[in-house]
DNA sequence: TACTGAAATAAGAAATTTTCTTAATAATGA
DNA sequence: TCATTATTAAGAAAATTTCTTATTTCAGTA
């Protein structure tokens, strides 16, 4: 995995502009922009967040081109989306385990950690910023049935 | 934090009954009915999924009282809900790093892990259901700014 | 630099997901 | 049993996300 490393947003924007020609996928204005929106933010900021922002710059850009851009971004690993794609999906068993996600098919599978493995190192930062009252780890990936049937399709 | 421990679904709706009056959480029908289904479910299923299963058994019940109930749960903490509440949220900073998520105000901060400290203990036996392209580890609670504004009703 | 094919976009409609409003119903405690 | 109050059904409405189509723009090549 490779990562954009830099505090000045327009270092970022040529490393970004890297990883779109390594990946074939065309550097618009569009994208810039959005990427640029995203680059200078702390706020990890909604679709309609983003939306409103490069508004400013670019009055013309639609919505649906803020969602496309954001999901095709992540397909990249150019960004990373928190939480799950759309639906919400709930797990009635409460005993400490996390979740491996599919990000073709959007399947959930049960993780439970091994005995005697601790299950969540909760960091003592975290209380930085409030009351923790539960963890939730997921891992995002391409569980079999989907890396099978083919249906990844970059890479 | 309590858990309702059983393998046997009847056991679990004792406990969840406990919990509820607990809580002061009317045990009504429908709350049951819920409740067995998500405990009968190895799925993690979508709201619309527990609509599906719960209807079977009660053909009236209304999509929105299926909302209503599992938000109602996950906050008194009898389910656990798999990533964020609605909106998508997203963030251009790929070095590892985790989230603590507001359970209030929807608040997205960044928690970076500290010197040295491994950023994500990946369980091997996580590989059995696929392959991980990224973690997205989220600490849910209550932050600083909700806590003093006393929006925190319950508890 | 102009040309070409393919990918990306705007615009608006449409689909999906989630929440709200109101009147009726049902659970709880007396 | 009764009264109180939370919860529900129904349907509307809001919010979020995706789709369709025609147009534009990028990127590679002459």
């Amino acid at each position: 995995m490779q990562y954009i490393q830099s505090n000045h947003i327009e270092e970022k924007v040529t490393a970004f502009k890297k990883l779109c020609h390594a990946r074939s996928l065309r550097v618009t204005n569009q994208r810039l922009e959005i990427f640029r929106a995203l680059s200078a933010s702390k706020e990890h900021p909604s679709v309609e967040a983003v939306f409103q922002i490069v508004r400013k710059n670019m009055p013309k850009i639609s919505l649906d081109t803020i969602y496309r851009t954001l999901s095709s971004m992540e397909e990249a690993g150019v960004v990373f989306r928190v939480g799950l794609s759309n639906r919400a999906r709930f797990d009635a068993d409460l005993t400490p385990h996390y979740h491996f996600v599919c990000m073709e098919c959007g399947e959930v599978f049960d993780v439970f950690p091994q005995q005697g493995q601790d299950a969540f190192p909760l960091p003592h930062q975290v209380k930085e910023f409030g009351e923790v009252k539960n963890v939730n780890l997921q891992f995002h990936g391409v569980c079999h049935r989907c890396r099978k049937a083919g249906n990844d399709v970059k890479n």
